[in-house]
RNA sequence: GGCGCCGUACCCAAGUGGCUAAGGGAGCAGUCUGCAAAACUGCGAUUCAGCGGUUCGAACCCGCUCGGCGCCUCCA
């Protein structure tokens, strides 16, 4: 089945064809490391994540570039203001990117190229585009000059007239062009710099994406993204510099996520109404694996286009879907109960296995249905929403078969099946008695709250074989008729978010 | 001011010209259960912000109106 995919510069569905068959090559701008990254940040993250799961998913072999900023005005302001060489700055935060990245479950990318690490590479390219008369020095300053690329505006959708028009910014009159913006920012005395051809100086902030982008996947590759804010002026001018620099077209698509918002505004840091990553974590009444995946189904289950806004009910209503999956998967680990294979139920059980053939090939066509639902609705511009959708019509029919009763065979595959699609969207990976907190957990029935919450604070605890003793405990009451005791004991567990769920042979399952 | 996006049930969210408008959350009712939970079944938009137009046919196309947002400055 062919993917098809929106591209910005086209604002058109488009059907993909790499330039390399079985190859993409894929460039996404990642962040400035001066904070902690914010769920937009993540977002951006993920939804290339996802995307490059799929297309490896689908047999391409992937080149997954994703930058670090890891030089610029805002990072130089944070090592003032702390104090600290700027350089600690950036590892402090890139280690934290990591942290965070890594509890969402976002795969590194192939490459992560730093700036800093890149100068000459940089210093090259600049010298080149001064060298084609495309850019000129100013005071140690060098500028693109907008007007020499005829194209200037085509990815945006723009032109010079109506950006000069609408202007907000101040006018620098050394510069030819109000719309010209810097390739190479000269040092001031107290300022990291690296020696170039004008001077010490630090790279502009759209020049590294650029050469980093050309460096290791070539003049030409198949996708570049980032979130839409950056299609102007960002995208715009790694365009006109990197077509001007090699005379060959630059990324074959462009792919924009959407923003996270909060009560419908942009989350940003100048706004100051994000939630960190580290925040969310730090606040979430689930363990860490849990909120990580319910962050990601969250996440998906919006079009990675569309703006998605983040409340306090995003999180639950993310772990209520995700429960009732990973409830099926639990029971589907369970071995048969014990009175379908007694005696008495001898005539039951051979209608069983006559149900259990016929729920079999049922299965069969379930699967069938549920691959080419996911491959479809993947394939048309990374529809996770509808994927989800289809899992959940999925999870529907099994728990019908599972009631009639199937074969340790045919859950194990239902099972592997709920394994293996949910990989590409770096869900479904945990086994249950992870997911319903078996293991560790934190304080139950602490809502994430929107804001500076302190009360919310992490107990970690590993108390399973205290609740495991209570569930014995009321089940002994229990087999002596002795409810007011058990419901007792369940009121208590209650309590600590425990819940019981007995089943039809006398014995208990908990969870939380 | 220029360019652009969005408005689908109580909430979230697919669908963008033609079968009964997906799915999740919350809710109500039922089956099951000592009670519960889970699961299953049923109920819930004759209607897609409003108005007008195109069409045999529109939530989907066009126009206008109302409401929300974004980019044009650093921004995922």
């Amino acid at each position: 089945m062919p993917l098809t995919l929106y591209n910005s510069r086209t604002k058109k569905k488009e059907l993909f064809l790499p330039l390399t068959p079985n190859q993409v090559k894929m460039y996404v701008c990642g962040v400035t490391v001066y904070d902690d990254c914010h769920l937009g940040h993540a977002r951006s993250a993920l939804v290339f994540d996802t995307i490059r799961r799929y297309l490896e998913y689908s047999g391409y072999q992937v080149t997954y570039v994703r930058n670090f900023t890891d030089v610029d005005d805002k990072i130089l302001q944070r090592a003032h203001k702390e104090g600290i060489p700027w350089t600690q700055v950036t590892e402090k935060y890139i280690e934290a990117f990591y942290r965070d990245m890594g509890r969402l479950g976002i795969i590194p990318p192939t490459i992560e190229p730093r700036a800093t690490h890149h100068i000459q590479d940089i210093v090259d390219m600049i010298a080149g585009l001064v060298e084609k008369h495309v850019a000129y020095e100013v005071e140690g300053d060098v500028y693109f000059e907008v007007r020499k690329f005829s194209q200037y505006g085509q990815l945006s959708g723009r032109n010079l007239e109506e950006l000069l028009a609408g202007a907000r910014v101040e006018v620098d009159h050394r510069k030819k062009d109000p719309m010209d913006f810097a390739l190479w920012k000269s040092a001031k005395p107290d300022e990291p710099g690296w020696e170039s051809p004008w001077g010490k100086g630090r790279p502009g902030w759209h020049i590294e994406c650029s050469a980093m982008s050309i460096k290791h996947l070539g003049p030409t590759f198949d996708i570049h993204g980032g979130g839409k804010d950056l299609i102007f002026p960002h995208h715009e001018n790694e365009v006109a510099q990197s077509c001007a620099y090699t005379g060959k077209e630059f990324a074959r698509y462009w792919i924009h996520n959407g923003f996270v918002t909060i009560d419908q505004e942009k989350m940003s840091k100048s706004l100051g109404n994000f939630f960190t990553i580290r925040e969310i974590f730090e606040k979430s009444p689930y363990s860490e694996i849990v909120t990580g995946e319910c962050l990601r189904y969250y996440l998906l289950s919006t079009h990675y286009r569309s703006d998605l806004n983040f409340s306090e009910q995003s999180l639950p209503e993310a772990k209520a879907a995700l429960d009732t999956i990973y409830g099926l998967l639990q029971r589907m680990e369970e071995p048969r109960p014990f009175y379908l294979a007694s005696p008495i139920f001898l005539q039951e059980q051979l209608e069983e296995q006559l149900e259990e053939q016929s729920g079999e090939q049922y299965l069969a066509s379930l699967i069938d249905s549920l691959v080419q639902k996911f491959e479809q609705a993947m394939d048309d511009d990374f529809n996770t929403p509808k994927v989800l959708a289809a899992f959940h019509e999925f999870r529907g029919e099994i728990n019908k078969l599972l009631a009639k009763g199937l074969s340790d065979q045919t859950k194990g595959k239902a099972r592997e099946i709920f394994r293996k699609f949910g990989e590409p969207l770096g869900l479904l990976q945990n086994s249950p008695d992870v997911w319903f907190g078996k293991f560790k957990e934190k304080k139950p029935f602490e809502k994430i709250s929107l804001g500076f919450d302190e009360s919310a604070k992490i107990v970690p605890l590993d108390n399973s074989e205290l609740i495991e003793k209570q569930v014995r405990l009321r089940n002994e009451a229990r087999a002596q008729k002795d409810f007011s005791t058990a419901d007792t004991i369940r009121n208590e567990l209650a309590e600590q978010g425990i819940i019981l769920e007995d089943r039809p042979d006398g014995t208990t399952r908990w969870k939380r």
